[in-house]
RNA sequence: GGAGCGGUAGUUCAGUCGGUUAGAAUGCCGGCCUGUCACGCCGGAGGUCGCGGGUUCGAGUCCCGUCCGCUCCGCCA
């Protein structure tokens, strides 16, 4: 039997062959006599041509209809110069039907099979395997498997394992909600889907496993977004005997092999920032790198004013920042509203503007609804501390200091946007180093981990713990790309008495910690390495590789926003039995 | 838990101030057509206006509730 090829391989080269191809029947051009069809295959697409004078395979080609499945075994002929597609890179040849078989009828299709259909979501997740037979999606797929032979090509050339670790875990209630799967021979346990595979890298490193990685499932009960889904993938790797710059080092390799893999170019190495500078230029954590307007810092500057909106925050610890943005005269009314609205969100309850219609006249040539509070003296050195110059326009936040840094830097973004300050194609890479080692949550009033309890702090910061620890900093890391955070690991404790002191700040009591991480501070009584690593979430750096607006268009079967899949109509109720089965429901009373 | 946007033909959408027979494009079905390529031309079928209730002489349109989808806040070590 001729081999088979797939549809968008055919080439000029092919010409005068006798070829065999299957696909499916994307749109039949029928003239009467000549009947076209273009058939798709994920390769892509191919003319075939079914001419009167076999009027068998004319006969047939007019019953077949769009998204049948069709082989068809002809020969591959040159198109006359003027029926040349070169939109298609199989435009210059068409297979000549000797015989066309229908291997499969298809139902009209509840929509078109095509990019350009424009049909929703919902529709598309109820019929995923006919949206993923659109070429696009066809095209998201491909990219990811490509991405991940080349995450475990490069990790193999650096002598990484890949090894599988359990998907039934133990709850341990830090952090995200569990997924739980009851046990039938335990009735009333249960097992929890893993969050990461956060524990168990760490015991491969115990057992001298050296390098690790996998391409692992987590699964995290929270609600969700446009990059969240109920499960997720990453590309997480744990080494030992390394520090920050190793694990680093490895991970740029990584991303540039992913990236290349993509059709990205990226540097061969990455800036590095703080966290407490990124967060007092940027506001946020993530800084997108892309453009500038840097947040200036004018609390100190605002403490001996009248104007009790920037003097409060000032003198209670909180904090008064500025965006100036360039240009930013301009903006109408509306926009600056739009923009108050905007800060909203994040729990701004203003947002002050200064327009500076002239630089040299304090305070006439200021246009503000707050100019009049603010004395000459100390507009000159906030225009000053600024850098601000005519046409530009000031915003301020001023409060509590997570507000404010979450107002500023959300706003910042946006206007970085809205202002086409982002250069398309630009990837602009930073590592965020130096995390806190703990925040303080505020409902409960204890400290928690900032990045997850096994994360090793600084060496120099570790005195701090019993006095200051919200002074210490972590070794701990992100890799922010183009404003998202698409990884982030860390160095791991690795001697049981710097993990019972972590702990023990954190409010886990010795019981707390035996029941739930006892069998990790065993392991690390028993010779543990130094070591650390991080992970990659796959599915945000897939969708921002390709523009996607969420992650659901690079995984083949998403859930919705409410964690449902609308195809199997998942999540389902369950018998009774099921349930009696494994300790749910109480058996039957008094049975038969 | 909260805020916002949306739900009308198979699909994507329009539908004015509440008014008579709810439209367009596309898809689908039939016919014609021998060089198209998202073919073209002619004709046709196709509607629980998400669901429930209310206001009204009259509701796709207004009100209340509810379900579903999406975006965001909270949450997500």
């Amino acid at each position: 039997m001729t081999q088979r090829t797939y549809c968008g391989d055919f080439r000029a080269e092919h010409i005068g062959q006798a070829v065999r191809l299957n696909g499916w029947v994307q749109t039949s051009r029928d003239h009467g006599g000549v009947i076209f069809l273009d058939v798709r295959d994920r390769s892509g697409k191919v003319q075939v041509v079914a001419h009167p004078d076999l009027p068998e395979v004319h006969a047939l080609a007019h019953s077949l209809r769009s998204q049948d499945v069709v082989e068809v075994v002809g020969e591959v002929i040159a198109r006359s110069p003027e029926t040349v597609n070169a939109k298609l890179p199989t435009g210059a040849i068409e297979v000549k039907a000797e015989r066309i078989q229908i291997l499969s009828r298809s139902d009209t299709p509840p929509f078109q099979i095509e990019d350009f259909s424009g049909v929703g979501e919902q529709l598309r997740l109820e019929y995923r395997y006919l949206d993923l037979r659109r070429p696009v999606m066809q095209a998201n797929m491909m990219l990811r498997h490509r991405v991940v032979h080349a995450a475990r090509n490069y990790l193999d050339t650096q002598g990484f394992l890949e090894i599988e670790t359990p998907i039934l875990n133990k709850s341990t209630p830090e952090g995200a909600r569990d997924y739980l799967v009851p046990s039938r021979v335990y009735p009333g346990s249960f097992y929890a889907l893993p969050q990461s595979p956060q524990i168990f890298k760490q015991l491969l490193m115990v057992s001298g496993m050296d390098r690790y990685y996998q391409i692992a499932r987590c699964f995290r009960d929270e609600d969700l977004r446009a990059d969240r889904q109920p499960e997720f993938t990453q590309v997480d790797l744990e080494m030992s005997f390394v520090a920050q710059d190793d694990v680093m080092a490895v991970a740029e390799g990584l991303i540039a092999a992913m990236f290349r893999a993509g059709g990205i170019a990226v540097p061969s190495y990455f800036p590095r920032i703080a966290y407490a500078e990124a967060i007092a230029k940027y506001g946020l954590d993530r800084p997108d790198m892309r453009f500038g307007l840097e947040h200036v810092d004018v609390t100190e500057l605002m403490k001996s004013v009248e104007f009790k909106v920037f003097r409060e925050p000032a003198d209670k610890g909180g904090l008064v920042k500025v965006l100036r943005v360039p240009g930013g005269g301009e903006l109408s009314r509306k926009q600056i509203d739009d923009y108050t609205d905007f800060v909203g969100i994040y729990g701004a309850k203003g947002l002050a503007w200064i327009k500076v219609n002239d630089i040299g006249d304090v305070p006439n040539g200021l246009q503000s609804p707050i100019v009049k509070f603010l004395p000459d003296e100390v507009l000159r050195r906030l225009l000053d501390a600024c850098d601000a110059e005519t046409g530009d326009i000031l915003f301020f936040g001023a409060g509590e200091s997570k507000v404010v840094n979450d107002a500023l830097g959300h706003l910042r973004v946006k206007i970085g946007h809205d202002m086409g300050l982002v250069r398309p194609g630009d990837h602009r890479f930073v590592w965020v180093v130096d995390f806190p080692m703990f925040g303080w949550n505020a409902d409960e009033k204890r400290l928690e981990a900032m990045h997850h309890p096994f994360t090793s702090p600084l060496p120099e910061d570790l005195p701090l713990i019993g006095s200051q620890p919200l002074q210490m900093r972590a070794q701990a890391y992100d890799l922010v790309w183009n404003g998202t955070e698409i990884g982030g690991g860390s160095i791991r404790i690795h001697d049981p008495e710097t993990q019972s002191a972590v702990f023990s700040a954190l409010g886990i009591s010795d019981e707390q910690a035996e029941s739930k991480f006892g069998f990790l501070l065993q392991a690390l009584r028993f010779g543990a390495p130094p070591h650390g690593g991080l992970a990659f979430g796959l599915d945000r750096v897939l969708a921002l590789m390709i523009g996607a607006e969420s992650i659901r268009d690079v995984i083949a079967f998403p859930k919705t926003q409410k964690a449902a899949d609308p195809m199997c109509e998942s999540p389902s109720e369950v018998s009774e039995e099921q349930l009696r089965e494994l300790g749910l429901r109480r058996r039957k009373a008094g049975g038969v």
